[in-house]
DNA sequence: GATGAATGAGAGTTCATTCAT
DNA sequence: TATGAATGAACTCTCATTCAT
């Protein structure tokens, strides 16, 4: 084991502020403290702070993508795959949640002139959604609808159910964020619609 | 009645660039150049930024509750004053939308460690909705379910049809929008749940 | 009895608001509130905050001469006459030591570029005093000595045992300050100095 | 040691220009600008502006109370041990006085309702006197008196002789510094008290 | 004359970023 | 290469002063 990997660190680090603080109030002298590190190095590996936040973005994306791809069977049903990745992104749910829910305030907190809405890091995730629902529609599994909506609203229905209840104080477990997120997207409320 | 309400102008200058910018990015400067005011007036009426941004949210709060107490009957069934309360709030939609949305960026802004969530203002809307569905639950009309958690999520579903998807350039009408509305939360996206 | 002296109502209140706050934590519209009068109106009486402070100063300085100048008798001892001096002034004592203090500040406050020590104001207090030594040097009551040293120590001791030490919780009367004013200026402190 | 001392450099650039023109007459910028330095790491060596000035007094009073420990002999007279601290004391006049002079000021400056008399800062040197002027009168070297009182008039005198009346042109050297110190302490004024 | 709403220069402080070592 | 001392632009907020009414 060579001399400690600083990019790992200071990657850790600040995935931890931000989690735990928020996009402004994470400094990046914060940072380098925690990453136990010299400021300065910070700057060897990332460009600015945006840049170094969109990065561990990037990279949970990308974490979450593959744990996707793992899951899906082209011969199963939608809802059938749906649970099936629910269930694997949830095994890191705590690695994730409150960190994804932060995409948020960064996208807002710029916003300079032209929001186009979510980031592009989260784009990345829509369009993967998008892509799976409009198979789903094309199979006749789910209703017609717009897949840009669909995978909007499921996006963030799985930051409410697991990131921001829990800041409400609202503990889920596992299968309790599973059956909501099987009861809004696949039933409806309305008593009399089809149960699962 | 002054040539101007100088109230006004700041209220309306920074409505603009909290929406526009966010938070963090409208400087009081901003406002105060927008308004056609100078700096110190906004003092004069607000007594820091996060005030005047609070003042702004709440105005917004109250006006909402104002028109959703005014369409719901309590012998009309869920859904039905669900609508109605939908139709009457996307009136205001432009003037709603964007700003709303920002309630979010404002609460996680500050994160310092311990945020309850949403902040207080949503709590307001929040404990609203969570009354008319304990009422809607107990009159059998919605399956039995978290009334906490459904309003969370039928929060979080409006502001993402009304503000979040025009900002993705998905635009939708009214009808569009009370239309998917309804199917998240009524029926459900799976084929073969009951339909409208 | 015309609508009551605004002037006098604005210098009061100034007076107040100064000793009991200092110069600077003195707002313009505090001193307005105090007086019940428009901020405006303020500035038809006075320049500007440090014309008024000088002002009231002034008008302290001078009720203290007309005291002075009343209870001098050429005819008597210098001592004697300091001694009937300091009785008169000490009868106002309450309304002047916690302003007199405030010179200080004052002077100290600005001091811009070039402080010429103590302010115009008490200048007019020192010269007075200066006479007064030069004359008793000159009938040989007082030690030869520098009467601007001698005068500003008088003038400091003065304010020492009359404002400086109420303020550090130590309460003198108007004997002992008169007391300790003779030891310190007539007799010395070494034991074996001609005592009182 | 590096090329300049920045801390040093700011050190000397506060002092000189409180000394100069006063505690609040002297902005963060000037001091930056006079210590050829960022604004910016003025605070990296200082926590704020009060703190700054707090620590360039505490500097002078550690000084003074080393130097005047240094010269005070238990078995030597009061008087004598006076002279000669005065006397060393005087050898850093030129770095003391103005400044000194200074905590007044600062102290006066809040004058938040109660203020409780001078400075945390000088009531060091207070009580430092206190009890030197304590352990004379238990000596039976000067009269029976408030040790309290007569510290605090030897501090202000000690002021008054070197710093304010070379603010008002009156230069005085060494001796005569000394020897006026010696008669408004130890004789007095009155023609016929015991001489030198 | 009296007013007080409006003003804006200027204050102290923060922190992402740079660069000499 | 790694560093952290140094930086200064940019921020929020204050308050003496002005001037239209």
């Amino acid at each position: 084991m060579a001399v400690v990997d600083r990019r790992q660190q200071v990657l850790q680090a600040a995935t931890k502020s931000f989690s735990l603080f928020g996009y402004k109030a994470t400094t990046m002298d914060q940072v380098a403290k925690i990453a136990n590190v010299g400021k300065g190095t910070i700057y060897t590996f990332f460009t600015n702070k945006e840049q170094l936040f969109d990065e561990i973005l990037r990279d949970v994306t990308a974490e979450m993508k593959i744990i996707a791809d793992r899951e899906i069977r082209r011969d199963k049903p939608f809802f059938d795959n749906l649970h099936r990745v629910l269930d694997a992104l949830l095994e890191f749910r705590s690695e994730h949640e409150l960190f994804i829910k932060l995409s948020q305030e960064k996208l807002e907190f710029g916003t300079p002139q032209a929001g186009e809405g979510l980031g592009k890091i989260e784009n990345v995730v829509l369009e993967y959604l998008e892509r799976e629902v409009e198979y789903a529609i094309s199979q006749g599994e789910i209703k017609n609808c717009n897949p840009k909506i669909v995978s909007v609203v499921m996006f963030r229905l799985y930051i409410v159910l697991t990131a921001e209840l829990s800041q409400m104080q609202v503990q889920l477990d596992k299968e309790q964020i599973k059956s909501y997120f099987h009861l809004f997207l696949a039933e409806g409320l309305a008593q009399g619609s089809v149960g699962r």
